[in-house]
DNA sequence: TGCTTGTATTATGCATACAAAATGAACCTA
DNA sequence: TAGGTTCATTTTGTATGCATAATACAAGCA
């Protein structure tokens, strides 16, 4: 008799079977979070006694972590000095852009090839939910959404090297992106391109989509260069 | 009166004032390595205790840096049943290929923009070291310096975050492509696609630099993928 | 005060210890 | 023999301990 009374209550973890949840994964996506989403802000040090006690594990899978997200360039490991949220000085989000656009450009080149009109359809989707926070005002859902416009663009490419990729360099810009919309007519402007890249997703025309793509991040470049000028202090999403 | 007989065996140490390695890092060093150049084959199991003593480490560092590793792509880590080197099906590497080849074909856009006169020159000059060891058919140096030339080509783009990319999925397929170059005619053929690409670079054509990159991968993964098809098992550099 | 120097404290890097899971061999059973 | 079961061994995952480097801070001195 298995009384599982509380099952449910664990059942979003334990249902799935796959593998075992190693806790210096956990410990990774937990702090990739914070780092993402600015709670720990760049220059931060990382205690490790601190952190650990925090995240409920012990030093060892802690920095076990650490050098994971060292890999991925969210943290910068200073030898016997520690770990820091890694800066994001503006020579690095200019390559990182750069980067991004050329991956983001193949992304909807293979996504006009290989993607199924399902797929297609998902994004047009994401993109009305979009246009729907944005004719609200209300930038944080609107930044969700268009996060989850280009990441699932990503993915319809198909290639999933080119995904974790491309995954791992917003991971490093997201929140200067994020602040960088803060402007209403590039917000307007924002959303214009947008729908030009949808159009073309939706006509499949992959040489047209990878230029708007590449024009739209180059856009999004120049604001956040701006803000990194301006504000050293970002504003939590 | 400076009597320094023996500084100058310091001074190379002393003088940089760069961080103290880390033991991770050095075993991160000898691993890659170790996978890159075929000695650890891909799906070889990585034993703690062995890897270890081999490396002359605690299970510590070493499996910080399997971490590390992981997130390159080239460990993978099996939970509870520890690590083994990433096997490489024939998705992933064509996967591969098709992010090579947008990084580099960015990296050659950038180079014909940014790169000094001399830079290019350095790259002619290993593009001749190159051609002697094809005249002289030694295929192991003339793959040396090919990969030397690709990688160069890629820092004279001056976007760190790119080499850095690049020089990770590299790591992933350089032994595949050694491989593929054991056809000699395809040899040839990929000798005048290097003397076409240095061309357009010392004449700084972005544009055509960009799609004779392309094409070379692109003919690069063709032999791979046939090469992957025949053998499994791969000869050693 | 401003600066150095010495010392106490803390944090990091690495090694080791211990618990839990996986592996494998011997043995049984059909 | 094929397949399963039990238990010892091995291996992994995590926690802890210890040595060393970094830091903070107070005393001493100009």
């Amino acid at each position: 008799m298995n009384l599982d009374l509380e099952a449910p209550a664990f059942s979003d973890t334990l249902a799935e079977n796959d593998p075992p949840r190693l806790l210096h994964e956990a410990v990774v996506d937990r702090l990739r979070d914070m780092i993402v989403h600015g709670v720990l802000e760049p220059g931060t040090k990382l205690n490790e006694r601190v952190l650990s006690a925090q995240l409920g594990a012990s030093r060892t899978p802690l920095r076990e972590a650490l050098k994971y997200l060292a890999s991925e360039g969210l943290v910068e490991l200073l030898p016997n000095r520690g770990a820091i949220v890694a800066p994001l000085d503006r020579g690095r989000v200019k390559q990182i852009f750069a980067v991004m656009g050329a991956l983001e450009a193949l992304a909807g080149e293979l996504a006009c090839r290989n993607a199924s009109d399902d797929a297609i359809n998902e994004i047009r989707a994401l993109h009305y939910q979009m246009l729907s926070h944005h004719a609200r005002g209300d930038l944080a859902e609107y930044f969700r959404f268009n996060q989850e416009i280009h990441l699932k663009l990503v993915e319809l490419s198909g290639n999933e090297v080119l995904a974790s990729m491309y995954r791992g360099l917003n991971a490093n810009v997201r929140r200067a992106r994020y602040i960088a919309n803060l402007s209403q007519e590039r917000w307007n402007n924002a959303i214009k391109e947008h729908q030009q890249m949808l159009d073309a997703l939706v006509a499949r025309d992959g040489a047209r989509l990878q230029k708007l793509l590449s024009d739209h991040l180059a856009n999004k470049l120049v604001l956040v260069m701006e803000v990194l000028e301006t504000a050293e202090k970002l504003p939590q999403p």
